[in-house]
DNA sequence: CCGCATCCTGGGAGATACTG
DNA sequence: CAGTATCTCCCAGGATGCGG
């Protein structure tokens, strides 16, 4: 299980509230390539750097689990599956947005 | 060292330098904090729950040394230090805001 | 009060092999 | 293809004590 700051914080705020959601890398970057159409296991395993699949498997299980994304089975040969931002999922790309921009500006070779 | 996905990202995206910065659930919580004027090492470490000494030290210093917030040493007795966020502190107001905004909105008790 | 030096631990993440 | 099951490794972060 995670260990959440909320398990021990006693005046929980809002933003401590997103980052147990969201506050790990895995996660925003998966939200990030989702939105962007990599929408298969194996397409956003490539389009991540590094992650295992048994990471990767964790993370979609968590955000699913949370609301975040869908999962969709087809069954078909050779098997599919996509993966959708939920409603609540497209509610978080304006945070995703405003770090785009941030990095855009911000961003030194 | 902290690795940073930065070492071995072919595509080098704005999301992930935005990450490589803050993608870390104390470091937004120090702007955070710092920003709601809670200015002291003391003070933040009261504020933000269950920080060690070191690693609110280690995380200040990495600001710092990312230009993000600055140290104001005064001599007293006792010795007081304070920080504050830079201008491209500021800057990263924009995305906390976003968190904070989502983290009311979505938040359930 | 602030914070460095040490030591130590838990669990996140990688690697690998195996299924439907 | 898209996972599961296991095992291992590593280091971020906690705990503690000292020093300016």
């Amino acid at each position: 299980m995670e260990r959440k700051l909320k398990d021990y914080n006693p005046e929980y705020c809002p933003v401590i509230y997103s980052l147990n959601k969201i506050g790990d890398r895995w996660k925003l970057l998966v939200i990030h390539y989702i939105r962007k159409g990599n929408l298969r296991f194996g397409a956003l395993q490539n389009v991540i750097p590094n992650v295992s699949r048994q990471t990767l498997t964790n993370k979609l299980r968590e955000l699913e689990a949370d609301g975040i994304i869908n999962r969709t089975v087809y069954a078909e040969v050779p098997p599919r599956v996509e993966y959708n931002l939920t409603e609540l999922g497209v509610s978080l790309l304006p945070i995703i947005n405003e770090m785009s921009k941030w990095g855009l500006k911000y961003m030194r070779p």
